[in-house]
DNA sequence: ATAGACATTCTTTTT
DNA sequence: GAATGTCTAT
């Protein structure tokens, strides 16, 4: 059969296994998507099962959707109807089929991590909690960590006072969540097993359903997702896990490596097939890789081969600072560029978010193309935010989160003072602030009441096709209006615009045929997929550029050439993961992915000096580049090895004329005196940043040290 | 009630 | 360096 072409014995193997439970470890670039998608196909095509017996979990958007890509060019199937998606996403299609059953109204909301936080802050304050003792982000890590293992407040232990309370303010939030009608993301994943795990008949449907249950990226399943799992499963399906444990980099959100352990055991899985020949690199990146990975002790073991050459050694790189790491990368991609590289094919790696401002400031002045992924998401700009909090209002005005969002944005005369009397009102009568609004008298009930028929006059175009009920509301709103006077709102204008698009194109892929109600279904599936799928709706999709992410966000993905920035002590490892349970080697193995994302070239470099939140931080370079074998390495030095020059590090020692040439376009120099309306005279001891960012620090003797900011501290010399 | 000034805080990774 | 929160002047 034509399918099988190709594969090798192991591959084969486990495409072709009989209907039992499998685990597959599968090391990076060894063909996981290819197998799990060939064995669907492999499946159906032979008529073991019909596509509708097939149950797949994946954890990205990006990995469903490219495994119905794969499948639609391998069978002539349509994969729409079918159970391939995201546990959130097939959690969201379970619970919405069934919403009576789960307890849900039917047009329930989620909340993404976002909105889950400003939901906790309102409870807080709601309850009188002092957020110094329970800070709201801990808090929200608390309960989602007890969500992720399945526990109801009645089901957390907790011995001290301080846990105790954290469960009742958990209960109080889930209470608020139930009253309003909206679900976070882990609450799709409990919810949809309490369902099926206390309705009987419905396990039973979905039992008998399934005869299939394919997971991809098993190593990062929480305890709950792994339960889920086990509850579709049941008695009669297979389930066949494909995963890596040395891949594994999300325990920090939950992820449980111990699940692959766990599920060999229970399900006592007869043969365990590795997949260890890696058709991505070559042979020194393969040997770097497992070098370092060695280092695990907590490894259920397995050593990527490939027959592909040794080719290049690994170039390592360091600079002076991460200024200069920047500049010289530059330098690198040019000659790369030179020598017939697609800049799609180059990656640049590294460790945290904010170590990209570099590079792209870089990247810009030498004028090339880049893309970064990840940072802040399409749906998660506040414009589009608002405008979704209106739509979601339209459907669900019982939505506190999103009604306190928008109350008063645009600013409508509503204050701080009408919303907390609004508050007080809907927490006598136990409703929420929408329905709470005619009992509020006096000058901000008016406003209120007039917030209200807004509202209403959404809900009478709420039957018009998605994309122009949306352009409705962005007008109604008064949001275009109010951006169109910002004389830094044309950036939000056209993300508005473009929200106003993706609604054309979502219904173009998927909107809901004929759906003809007072509410169209459109509306809150789009809702569904903004919050799910927060979205990868960024310009440049199709360009020849340059591809920045974080390690995280590289998993899954190969390049030609890839760099690896930053790689310092305190960076990378992370200097939190050092105090963390096994931290380090988690650290390790992000490591491990970064290196195996390189097919045939790849550049570690890090600085001795850099920027980090507004300091100076001296690095050592990275315990992982010692972990590479030397002689796979090759070290390389700056062509131009003084052109790069850093600023002389500031000492005691310095005469003072090096502070004086820092100084000068400042118009401030260290040691002078400056007085300031608030904290009165003060020495400046520090300067650093230029221009708009210049900042000083000044000694304010009695009142203490403060880090200002030129531009907007007012100093007096004195 | 609102806007703007300013300080403080918090920085890993994200479905 | 950003994002959030708080205070002050209008």
């Amino acid at each position: 059969m034509n399918l099988l072409n190709g594969l090798n014995p192991e591959q084969l193997a486990a495409v072709t296994l009989p209907r039992q439970h499998a685990l597959i470890l599968a090391g990076a670039g060894s063909g996981k998507t290819r197998v799990l998608t060939t064995r669907i196909a492999w499946l159906i095509a032979t008529n073991q099962m019909t596509p509708q017996q097939v149950l797949a979990v994946t954890f990205t958007n990006k990995a469903a959707k490219e495994m119905m890509a794969r499948l639609t060019a391998m069978l002539p199937i349509n994969v729409r109807g079918m159970w391939i998606g995201t546990f959130h996403g097939l959690c969201n299609r379970l619970l919405r089929t069934h919403y009576r059953d789960a307890g849900l109204p039917q047009l329930f909301q989620i909340l993404d991590s976002s909105d889950q936080l400003s939901a906790i802050k309102r409870l807080l304050k709601s309850l009188n909690v002092d957020d110094e003792k329970y800070p709201p982000r801990e808090l929200q890590h608390f309960i989602n960590g007890q969500k992720e293992q399945g526990l109801r407040p009645s089901a957390v232990e907790a011995w001290d006072g301080y846990t105790k309370k954290r469960v009742e303010l958990y209960e109080a939030y889930d209470a608020q969540c139930n009253k309003e009608g909206v679900v976070d993301f882990s609450e799709l994943l409990l919810r949809s097993y309490e369902l099926l795990s206390r309705n009987e008949a419905l396990r039973r449907h979905y039992q008998e359903r399934f005869r299939y249950v394919l997971v991809d990226e098993f190593q990062d399943t929480n305890v709950l997702q792994y339960k889920w799992l086990k509850l579709l499963t049941g008695e009669e399906a297979a389930m066949f896990a494909v995963g890596d444990d040395d891949q594994s980099i999300y325990a920090f959100r939950g992820a449980d490596v111990g699940n692959m352990r766990d599920f060999e055991r229970e399900f006592k899985v007869a043969n365990v097939i590795r997949l260890e020949q890696n058709y991505r690199s070559h042979g020194n990146i393969l040997d770097a890789a497992n070098a370092i990975i060695k280092n695990n002790d907590n490894r259920l073991g397995k050593n990527l081969w490939t027959d592909a050459g040794a080719g290049e050694p690994i170039r390592i790189f360091e600079a002076n600072s991460d200024l200069d790491e920047a500049r010289w990368i530059v330098e690198e991609i040019k000659a790369l560029a030179r020598d017939g590289h697609a800049r799609a094919e180059i990656a640049l790696l590294y460790r945290s978010n904010a170590q990209s401002r570099v590079l792209e400031h870089a990247l810009f002045s030498a004028g090339l193309p880049y893309r970064v992924y990840g940072g802040l998401r399409f749906f998660e700009r506040q414009e589009i935010k608002h405008a979704l909090a209106y739509l979601r209002l339209i459907a669900n005005p019982d939505d506190d989160t999103s009604f306190a969002r928008v109350v008063n944005f645009p600013t409508r005369g509503i204050g701080a003072r009408s919303v907390e009397q609004l508050q007080d009102a809907a927490r006598a009568a136990a409703s929420s602030m929408f329905a709470a609004i005619r009992s509020v008298a006096g000058a901000g009930g008016t406003k209120l009441a007039g917030f209200a028929a807004l509202i209403g006059k959404m809900k009478e175009v709420a039957h018009l096709p998605l994309p122009e009920l949306v352009e409705h509301v962005v007008d109604l709103s008064g949001l275009r209006e109010h951006y169109k006077a910002d004389k830094e709102g044309q950036d939000r204008l056209a993300n508005l615009d473009e929200l106003i698009n993706a609604a054309t194109s979502f219904i173009a892929e998927e909107g809901v045929v004929g759906a003809e109600g007072e509410l169209s279904a459109d509306l809150i599936a789009f809702l569904a997929h903004a919050a799910l799928e927060a979205g990868e709706h960024q310009a440049g999709e199709g360009d020849d550029a340059l591809q920045l992410m974080t390690t995280h966000s590289a998993k899954g993905l190969e390049f030609n050439v890839v760099f690896l920035s930053g790689l310092e002590e305190g960076l990378f490892p992370h200097e939190n993961s050092l105090v963390e349970r096994d931290g380090l080697e988690e650290e390790r193995r992000l490591m491990y992915v970064a290196v195996t994302r390189a097919r045939q070239r790849l550049y570690v470099s890090h600085a001795q000096t850099r920027m980090l939140h507004g300091q100076t931080r001296y690095n050592l370079p990275s315990r992982f580049i010692a972990e590479i074998p030397a002689g796979l390495v090759k070290r390389l030095t700056p062509k131009v090895a003084k052109s790069f020059g850093v600023p002389p590090r500031l000492t005691l020692e310095q005469p003072r004329a090096a502070y004086a040439s820092r100084s000068s376009d400042s118009g401030y120099c260290i040691g002078q005196t400056v007085r300031h309306a608030k904290f009165g005279e003060g020495v400046v001891i520090n300067l650093d940043g230029s221009g708009s960012d210049a900042r000083a620090q000044i000694n304010f003797g009695a009142v203490g040290m403060k880090w200002l900011a030129l531009s907007i501290a007012k100093l007096e010399t004195v």
